[in-house]
RNA sequence: GCUCCGAUGGUGUAGCCCGGUCAAGCAUACGAGCCUCUCGAGCUCGGGGCCCGGGUUCAAAUCCCGGUCGGAGCACCA
């Protein structure tokens, strides 16, 4: 038996050595060995004087007898590594639920951000994966405080729909007030919960001290009554509100018999005639509760409400949901806040809710990233409770990866100069690639005829603004100009042509994309920064389609967006 | 102030529950080279990380304690 864990630990120790320049640590071979025979465990005194043992005289050798004596004991083994799970982890049990269940809950106050697409796309995920529901409840019940739009419950489907996410069943809360005074009548009679009819700041030094409020004991039926008198106009808003019974000397103050309903007169986009609504953490359970929700995957601002939700469970006597909190999800330089973007929206700040400067879905979606991206860069960030910054570089990297094999290549020239060839007295005709690595698509012919010895070409401003005299450029598919001279005031640059063969990579030759005059449309691109770069594209832009994505060769990716007779509009996307 | 939570390369993560095959995997970014008539794509190679300090243990990214930093909540908002 120790023969056969010597020979077994002077392989590992040979095979450390090797790996790590002749020097073996005895940790990593003991390891190694405890890992693959954890047997050996309860030996442990005695397997460690011989793994030192062993490492030592394997370590006093050179690496080259080392490796001879490694070849010596045949053929690896080979490692058996435990299988790596791919993808996210699997959804908690829910004890007490036999389906899975998820909710998406958005207040439909504004379109969708990225924010917003991570516990949509998590939900989802879990619900098409596990065969389960997706429910999709708009939380619209402070009609005062965060009013809801009345266009924004198309948007969230809209976007929810860009996205690949088809919710099972739709519900708006503000359809089901009634269910909600249901429940609160039954908890009032049962003595869960109470009516209050303290001023906010007198229930606030209550709850900070502990103590219960003079409210708090009163009976059953004058609570119905109290009640009553909310429900029927008797008591303005602000006079009393509905109080679950917690526990008034919980360590989290925050959780101390919190409000379930309360008087709200405003007017709402869907319903009228109510005026009693339930606060979030009372629609949000009894509905939890009336939709058989197994799991709830929320953003961690949500985690107190976890506690204070499950005393309605208890009440109920019902099993809880399992909650996961995930982190808030950041973009960079993007506004990502709902009532930001509202905000900016209705000052005219943005151009609209699909301003490149926004991170809303609807943004992006503009800017030509794909739903599958979102969904990638989501659930790479998988369950975690730790805030995230999404990187756009992250974002560019996954979104050419979808599109680079699907955008033909056009030129387009911003700032244009007039470059001027002389000494041209041969007719060309190029031939422009569609797309280098995909030949079969075929070339876009363009004819040069000179005039006199001379064409006139288009050039991008700054590739040709700080060339000195002399100096060499290639024109993609075209041909190659020595520059005389470059006027910034009448945008002119003067060359001279340098023949016709592709120069070698090493003679450091810019190569440069232009644009025919004869074949030239103004075209503007919407940069990330609402700014337009504008230039001259070729014609052949004109006959894309809305939506096409395309990339302008040296330029970036880019959205093809309006087009008319003499004019091409384009987003970026990115580099 | 009170109550919670978290921390793995530049970024996003895997591993942590249940300590050892982790001398830490992946992606992206970055650097070098190859290829390419784009600053795109592709290929090859490379550098880079367990927040700090103690403790437990033969062994700590993993368990315990303390600290630091960051975040969330403390609404008659969601």
């Amino acid at each position: 038996m120790n023969d056969i864990i010597r020979e077994i630990v002077e392989r590992l120790a040979l095979e450390n050595a090797v790996s790590f320049n002749g020097v073996a640590k005895a940790e990593a071979v003991l390891g190694k060995l405890l890992g693959s025979n954890p047997e050996l465990r309860s030996r442990i005194k005695e397997i460690i004087l011989l793994v030192r043992e062993i490492t030592e005289k394997v370590n006093s050798l050179t690496l080259t007898q080392q490796k001879e004596l490694l070849s010596k004991l045949g053929p690896v083994k080979p490692v058996e590594k435990p299988l790596k799970t791919i993808g996210i982890p699997e959804l908690p049990k829910a004890e007490g639920f036999t389906k899975i269940t998820l909710r998406f809950a958005p207040n439909p106050d504004g379109p969708l951000t990225l924010g917003n697409a991570r516990p949509a796309i998590l939900c989802d995920y879990y619900a098409r994966k596990t065969g389960g529901k997706l429910i999709l409840r708009f939380e619209d019940t402070s009609p005062s405080v965060k009013p809801p739009l009345r266009e924004a419950y198309e948007w969230v489907v809209e976007d929810l729909k860009w996205l690949g996410i088809e919710p099972d069943e739709i519900y708006y809360q503000s359809d089901r007030l009634p269910i909600y005074y249901d429940y609160a009548t039954s908890f009032l009679e049962k003595g869960f919960a109470y009516v209050c009819l303290c001023k906010p700041g007198d229930f606030r030094s209550y709850e900070r001290e502990g103590k219960p409020c003079p409210h708090r004991d009163h009976d059953p039926a004058l609570n119905i009554r109290l009640w009553e008198k909310m429900l029927d106009g008797t008591m303005k808003p602000g006079e009393a509100v509905v109080r679950v019974k917690t526990d008034m000397e919980h360590p989290n103050p925050a959780v101390r018999d919190w409000p379930a309903l309360r008087i709200d007169i405003a007017e709402h986009p869907r319903i009228s005639g109510f005026r009693v609504w339930p606060l979030y953490n009372w629609s949000c359970a009894i509905d939890d509760y009336e939709m058989k929700i197994s799991h709830v995957i929320r953003g961690k601002e949500h985690l107190t409400n976890e506690v204070r939700q499950s005393y309605v469970f208890q009440y109920l006597n019902a099993p809880q949901p399992v909650s996961i909190h995930i982190g808030r999800v950041g973009l960079e330089n993007s506004v990502l806040s709902k009532s930001k973007i509202m905000k900016g929206f209705s000052q005219g700040f943005y151009t609209g809710l699909d301003d490149p400067r926004l991170g809303t879905l609807r943004a992006l979606r503009r800017r030509g990233f794909k739903p599958e991206v979102i969904r990638r860069v989501i659930l790479d960030m998988g369950l975690k409770i730790t805030e995230a910054m999404v990187k756009w570089e992250n974002l560019y990297a996954y979104n050419r990866e979808v599109v680079d094999w699907n955008s033909e290549r056009y030129y387009f020239v911003k700032d244009p100069f007039k470059l001027v060839v002389k000494n041209m007295t041969k007719r060309v005709e190029a031939r422009l690639s569609r797309h280098p690595s995909r030949p079969e698509l075929g070339f876009r012919p363009i004819v040069i005829e000179p005039h006199e010895g001379m064409v006139e070409l288009l050039v991008s401003a700054e590739d040709v603004c700080n060339t000195m005299p002399g100096s060499r450029l290639r024109l993609i598919s075209l041909f190659n100009v020595e520059i005389e001279s470059v006027d910034r005031e009448t945008k002119l640059v003067n060359s001279f042509f340098k023949g016709m063969e592709v120069p070698e990579k090493s003679a450091g030759i810019k190569l440069i994309q232009w644009v025919l005059p004869e074949d030239a449309v103004e075209t503007w691109v919407l940069m990330p920064d609402a700014s337009y770069a504008k230039g001259l594209g070729e014609s052949s832009l004109k006959r894309l389609p809305p939506g096409r994505m395309v990339q302008l060769v040296r330029f970036g990716f880019c959205v093809v967006e309006k087009v008319s007779e003499n004019f091409v509009e384009l987003v970026f996307s990115h580099p």
